[in-house]
DNA sequence: TTGACATGTTATGTTTTTATAACATAATGC
DNA sequence: GCATTATGTTATAAAAACATAACATGTCAA
């Protein structure tokens, strides 16, 4: 049921500064694209919508359309997917690293 | 002291999944550039080195200098960062959020 | 139905990453 | 010293990401 871990395409979606503010945006409420682009004007609206494709095909968007409106919303849980499984194993990690720092780079 | 956020590199460095493996592999403990080629016999020598230098801009690893050995630390403090000031505000949001999608994309 | 509006698609040029090769330095052991 | 080993540097080809333009579709409202 599980498999190789597929976060590759999330991982590869944060890596840009516009996505994430995209997401922080979202993260506010669903956005429509034009809305997003109003947002985003020195971007160029074919930009920001392969940005949101980028961001759709890593799940972290879900676009509902409306009429001639497309609503995007964040879906988080991919972030906390990668939590879970790869980011929180490094936040203990981080606890003793300045000791053992300390005592591995200027203790010599 | 503060400044915009320079958490880019991180993210970037994040985003190749070889690169993740090569943290992977130092969270275990410190390892000579020679070692890390070992282990990832499939890659190009220059590549993992090179990878190593994307890490290293990013202070994910630290390097200290033994002889002709350039053993590898890892540093988890940047990724403590990005959880601290952006990972850790999507957390919570996940909670809710198959909820809220429920009611809003299929609730039509 | 028609014109305006919101969004989608395809193509293309530019820049960055990724991977490798060839060459260079520098420390170790004989 | 000299060969070997470990690492570093520079150059370059291939691939991917980024940004934009031009064109296409589909919806609403008068």
């Amino acid at each position: 049921m599980s498999s190789e871990s597929d976060d590759d395409p999330v991982f590869k979606a944060l890596a840009h500064r516009r996505r994430r503010e995209i997401l922080d945006l979202l993260k506010e409420g669903p956005r429509t694209t034009g809305m997003l682009c109003e947002t985003f004007a020195d971007m160029d609206r074919c930009t920001v919508m392969q940005h949101l494709k980028v961001l759709e095909e890593a799940d972290l968007v879900m676009a509902k359309k409306e009429g001639r409106e497309r609503w995007n919303h964040l879906n988080s849980l991919p972030i906390k997917h990668i939590y879970d499984r790869w980011i929180s194993a490094y936040a203990g990690h981080a606890l003793s690293i300045i000791d053992r720092l300390k005592s591995d780079l200027e203790g010599q």
